[in-house]
DNA sequence: TATTGACTTGGAGCGAACTTTAAGTGATAT
DNA sequence: ATATCACTTAAAGTTCGCTCCAAGTCAATA
């Protein structure tokens, strides 16, 4: 597979896929003869799984760290999943102030709305 | 209140707080007869309001909206809601990316334990 | 009186994660 | 043959959200 092609199956730019692999947070892609890149499937799943990560906030230094001790082998499991962990950590947190903030937005929704209504007497507060 | 005592109180730095006031997330606050700034009530609503908003991740921009807003009055009432309506559902968006990102670490650490436990055949996948 | 310390300002600097640019190669279509 | 197109590289540029700096003011303490 091209670039362009896995560009457009993940809806990731071509820029962004050489940028993630000149940071090496996918493993060093295979090239043709002629010095183009060849996506095969376990670079795509890669990509994939890079996707999902950067999509919910994980920053690139710790995903390098991952991929890092990933190509180390076996004997990095106990690292890898202390590391997975406390990205699980940093997810819950976020999940918990996401949290926070939509009850938030929904009861000051419904202030706007019962304002609409004309149910509230005028009392703005941020 | 002093600038330093609300950088405590909401554990935001000065920095932070007087860049937040430049961008007029926050109203202009009061000032000394010798200028230093002098937090109302009403401004550490408002500076706790936009803690909270920023931890969810609503940009600057956004939320500079939101303000200038409700600077104009009663009459934006319509447009302030649909504001806030808009980022729920950015927020509601960044939870399913969460959620989904959260399950997929939890089946890797899973993996990853049952491998400690030798429980699993070794075949790595990213 | 001198100095300490908390504040003020405008503006420069920084790290993260791309994004764009410039200059080039090589295969294919006209 | 020549032009078009997708690709290559290294490096510079951009955006966001702070963060830091220099130079200055003012009030309180030694």
């Amino acid at each position: 597979m091209t670039i362009s092609e896995v560009s457009k199956k993940y809806n990731l730019t071509a820029d962004t896929i050489r940028y993630y692999e000149k940071e090496g947070i996918i493993p060093r892609v295979q090239r043709t003869k002629n010095g183009i890149r060849d996506f095969d499937e376990n670079t795509c799943s890669w990509i994939e799984f890079i996707k999902c990560m950067r999509n919910a906030g994980l920053e690139i230094e710790i995903l390098k760290q991952y991929v890092t001790l990933f190509k180390q082998g076996i004997r990095t499991i106990k690292e890898r999943k202390m590391l997975l962990e406390e990205q699980r950590n940093k997810l819950l947190e976020k999940q918990k102030n996401i949290n926070a903030t939509l009850d938030r937005l929904n009861q000051k929704i419904k202030w706007y709305e019962d304002m609409e209504k004309g149910k509230k007497d005028f009392m703005e507060n941020p």
